[in-house]
DNA sequence: GTTAATGCAAACTGTTTGCATACGC
DNA sequence: GCGTATGCAAACAGTTTGCATTAAC
């Protein structure tokens, strides 16, 4: 992926899964997809806000919710709270429980899929490891 | 641990960690600590209602919050849902997008935290893996 | 023109809070 | 008896649903 997507290419994404490029969906596709990031609902709607005051949380959720069906970014829940994560290689994460911040953490050792799981179908899967980052001890 | 824990050593286990030995929470604790199992508050609450009709969810939700800072229980949530976890030990799940079924997977090599994690505290972390069980394929 | 997306409002679920009563220590 | 736990109710947050209007294809 390129980090400078044009409209144009945006626009065909969306086509190409089955998603109508409205202006609206381009925005929150620029915000997510160009920046590997993670976003709750609730942020990138407010974000959204600033350039469609009208915006409902409902197109929120739903454009969201079409581009993880697609594949194109991931859900995950810290603290009871989705973050759509637009980094959709298998990946992990550190999250401190006081300032709340959260990152990738770097999986020197590629990721395997446990041996118990071969009659499984995997799709994907995050491990998220809980503490106090060094700034909050 | 053992299997069976009579009335007095949970009632002592609570005692010990600042939390009074009530009939709810020794009844919570029979369900939860005695075997290794995943629950939601709310499944928790059903089942306890068969003893005690009155039982608040209130209840539920305090205690099982007590029982994980005192680090009895884990907590993690899959699809928005909170799931209390017995099993304390590092271990990862697997979760069926279809049926729900979630269940522990071995970890046959144990579970390093990540080198870039050096400097923050690190209290636990647990991966779910999500994809489609054999029954649902 | 057909069909899907949007925005608004209301509903819903899981969880938390406030407070008076009951009860473990 | 002191102080926490309980149960009830209400509040709350995040998310989903229904539906008429709008706009992409």
């Amino acid at each position: 992926m390129s980090e400078e997507w044009s409209d144009t290419e945006i626009s065909t994404l969306l086509n190409d899964n089955g998603m109508r490029a409205t202006p609206q969906r381009m925005a929150i596709c620029k915000e997510l997809l160009l920046k590997k990031c993670h976003r709750t609902p609730n942020e990138l709607h407010e974000e959204l806000c600033q350039r469609f005051p009208t915006i409902s949380p409902n197109t929120v959720y739903l454009t969201l919710s079409q581009l993880e069906s697609s594949g194109l970014i991931r859900r995950f829940y810290v603290d009871g709270q989705a973050i759509y994560d637009s980094n959709t290689a298998t990946h992990d994460h550190i999250y401190c429980r006081v300032c709340k911040l959260l990152l990738d953490v770097g999986t020197e050792n590629s990721i395997h899929t446990p041996k118990c799981t071969e009659e499984w179908s995997i799709e994907w899967g995050t491990r998220v490891w809980s503490g106090v980052c060094p700034k909050c001890h």
